[in-house]
DNA sequence: GTGATGACGATAT
DNA sequence: TATATCGCCATCA
């Protein structure tokens, strides 16, 4: 990455976002975490609240909270991910069990200069990524 | 430059 | 488990 080192957060959030795969959501942290250089979800929240209530460009509706509930509200985001095949609990939570984004590629993210997302450790998901397509 | 705000996250109770 | 509180950092007024 050039030493400039432009604080772009938006549009590395942008970028990043646009990597998640349709049928699949991440969370601000996540989204936080890839950026990496410090940024945290209000960043992101920012970032895509910025952006407008429909913006076509980027797939903010598969950013999510952190338990997978949906912190938007009127913005008829859970319909958006339903209609990507996302399903839901009673709750109102996405089902991260099996539509969590496990993050970009290595590849891509050296390509970018993002980060992968930090590997849980102990108790973290079996990296049990079910092929849903 | 300072203070307030927010599409959050983690911890404490 | 659910609510309350603190911390985090880039924008905006």
């Amino acid at each position: 990455m050039p030493p400039h080192e432009e604080r772009d957060y938006y549009e590395r959030i942008y970028k990043v976002v646009n990597q998640i795969p349709r049928g699949q959501v991440a969370t601000y942290g996540d989204i936080a975490a890839i950026v990496g250089d410090g940024c945290d979800g209000r960043i992101v929240g920012h970032a895509l609240g910025a952006l407008g209530p429909n913006s076509m460009k980027v797939a903010w509706q598969r950013v999510i909270g952190r338990n997978g509930k949906i912190t938007t509200s009127g913005l008829h985001q859970p319909d958006k991910l339903a209609a990507e095949g996302v399903k839901f609990d009673e709750r109102g939570c996405v089902l991260m069990d099996q539509f969590h984004w496990a993050g970009p590629s290595e590849a891509w993210a050296r390509e970018n200069g993002f980060q992968l997302l930090p590997k849980g450790g102990a108790s973290d998901e079996p990296d049990n990524q079910l092929s849903l397509f």
